[in-house]
RNA sequence: GGCCAGUUGGUGAAGUGGCUUAACACACUGCCCUUUCACGGCAGCAUUCACGAGUUCGAAUCUCGUACUGGUCACCA
């Protein structure tokens, strides 16, 4: 009896070989320098902050090198398995315009190097744990729970390192008769690695980010495929996919790095070369007094929908974990406005490699803020349009009813060198808008008055100004002029310098009436500017506002 | 507990032996501008790079030790 008897009784309907494989996946034919990067999510039905920051790197590693990157569904995990989860995954990268270029969708496969679906791959993986068994290098293990559970609590009570390793490999060498004899009375078994290495040796292992490192060999008989459905596990599938569809860079969570000596003896054991890894930092939180990994759970920022739901622009979400990625982004981008965030050089070895970004919301929502800000009043009225259709009806309403309208209020002190920085997410224009809108202007009870409350006062200096001082055709200069004639004509001061010299001589000032004008037409004290908000309400509006006050 | 990684202000960080009296951005504070707010401008915010020792004429930068933080030790990825 040889390994080939026993791998011909695990596997007797695979008949491929590696060399079949290999032959049916060849090397891509690629430009010098170019690129192949991956994005490997499990489909458990979010899209990941950790995972789309992972995404965004593969694409800029691509991107400007006529690289290849393509998505592959790892859902090897059936137990985790969501419907629908790749829908998602495609729409979000579609937002943020990080599409792939190959991958496999609603029964489409794009790309040459598929399936891209692992479940699909069942047979290749077969084919490379086959071999592996005919070359001694895999074998059945027929350990049940409990007994792994004993060689645990044993290894720990003796303080021995805990796994299935070495002398404690219980199946490492079972004769292939028993085996065999095992595997024909229908026990349950999952295929283990044989491993050569020693743990007390070390090899040189080059990260991307962090440079040269000492590992420890892996000396370890990990889990290959599993018992049930004949699926590989990760590790395995890490091998054979990016070997076959011809990785040449590996984004990764850093929680990856210690699984690299398992990875690199599998790569050495078939001789194929190792792609390069870029482990990245993973994205955390702060929490009483420790920090952990967002938590899909916990922390709804964890999720890709979040921003989309809360009406980020895209832009921002990306530009913000682009300053994670790469500090020196943001400096690059305000050099080079015009630019997108694809042209930006990525450099691996700038990316922190200090274990964990604390999410920084404040950041998010300056970055958003300034984003919005440049918009034009088009840009900014298309996008908040396309946000409300799906979030947010009574804004959709509100611009369905009239769009110049609307525009027009999206358009105070914008498009200008120093535009207004007052939203920061498309679901934050009501709440700066709404007083510009007869009915919410009516559902609003309190006015804001400030200084000035008396009644009297309030109805005299709108009359006065209604009746003597108040022109559509005004331009800012003349408008703001006559303002000031209203404070002298009512015994305010229109001179500050002035009024701070002498406060008692007058009544107020010219803050004081632009107030009252302002609370009395939006029930706020504080808005954009008043000018503007006049020209916009028109004449009629105004006069029927002001009379509410009586 | 073993192994691995990391440790520069409240936050993300720049920095790779002298150009650093530690960049930039966010946050915060104060002042200025101003019809309110937002914007903008100016200034402040780490005499010091976890701690200790060593190498060196010179260290945030190199070496060692200690402490702390995180990751990992699944038939999850």
């Amino acid at each position: 009896m040889t390994n080939k008897d026993l791998a011909d009784v695990i596997f007797p309907h695979i008949t491929k070989t590696v060399a079949d494989y290999e032959a049916m996946y060849p090397q891509r034919n690629l430009k010098e320098g170019a690129c192949v990067t991956r994005f490997a999510p499990s489909p458990t039905g979010f899209m990941h902050l950790g995972g789309f920051f992972q995404a965004i790197i593969d694409k800029l590693i691509v991107q400007n090198r006529d690289g290849i990157f393509y998505l592959r569904n790892e859902d090897t995990d059936q137990k985790r398995e969501v419907e629908g989860a790749t829908d998602l995954i495609m729409s979000t990268l579609n937002h943020y315009d990080i599409l792939p270029n190959e991958y496999q969708f609603k029964e489409k496969i794009v790309g040459n190097y598929g399936p891209y679906i692992q479940s699909e791959r069942k047979e290749i993986y077969q084919t490379f744990i086959k071999h592996f068994i005919e070359i001694g290098r895999a074998y059945p293990c027929f350990a049940t729970k409990e007994e792994l559970e004993e060689l645990r609590s044993a290894q720990e009570k003796i303080k021995a390192r805990t796994g299935y390793y070495g002398r404690y490999a219980r199946y490492r060498n079972l004769p292939i008769e028993e085996a065999i004899k095992k595997i024909e009375a229908g026990e349950s078994y999952v295929i283990r690695f044989k491993s050569m290495g020693d743990f007390e040796k070390k090899f040189k292992f080059m990260d991307e980010v962090r440079g040269l490192l000492y590992l420890p060999e892996n000396d370890e008989d990990f889990v290959i495929m599993k018992s049930e459905g004949g699926l590989p596990t990760y590790h395995f599938a890490h091998l054979v996919d990016d070997v076959l569809m011809r990785t040449t860079h590996v984004v990764r969570g850093e929680e990856w790095l210690s699984s690299v000596p398992k990875h690199v003896e599998l790569f050495e054991t078939f001789g194929y070369p190792i792609p390069k890894y870029i482990h990245t930092p993973l994205i955390v939180k702060k929490e009483e007094n420790s920090v952990r990994k967002l938590s899909k759970r916990k922390d709804p920022e964890a999720t890709m929908q979040y921003y989309e739901e809360n009406g980020y622009p895209k832009e921002a979400v990306i530009e913000y974990l682009m300053t994670i990625i790469n500090s020196n982004y943001e400096q690059w981008h305000t050099e080079n406005p015009d630019k997108k965030f694809l042209d930006f050089q990525f450099d691996p070895k700038k990316m922190s490699a200090t274990g964990g970004a604390l999410f920084d919301m404040d950041k998010l929502n300056n970055i958003s803020k300034n984003s919005i800000s440049k918009m034009t009043k088009e840009e900014l009225l298309e996008e908040s349009y396309a946000w409300a259709s799906k979030y947010n009806e009574q804004l959709k309403e509100i611009i369905d009813q009239d769009r110049n309208y609307y525009r027009a209020i999206l358009n105070i002190e914008r498009e200008s060198s120093k535009p207004r920085k007052d939203i920061t997410t498309y679901s934050d224009i009501l709440n700066n808008i709404w007083y510009m809108y007869d009915d919410l202007f009516e559902k609003e009870e309190t006015y804001e008055f400030m200084k000035i409350t008396d009644k009297e006062e309030i109805k005299k200096i709108t009359k006065t100004y209604m009746d003597k001082y108040f022109s559509v055709e005004d331009d800012k200069e003349t408008w703001f002029a006559k303002i000031k004639s209203l404070c002298d004509a009512l015994g305010y001061a229109s001179n500050m310098k002035e009024y701070k010299q002498n406060p008692e001589a007058y009544k107020g000032n010219v803050t004081d009436i632009s107030t009252v004008l302002r609370v009395a037409l939006t029930k706020k004290a504080q808005t954009p500017d008043l000018y503007e908000i006049m020209q916009i309400l028109g004449k009629d509006k105004m006069i029927e506002r002001f009379e509410k006050l009586s």
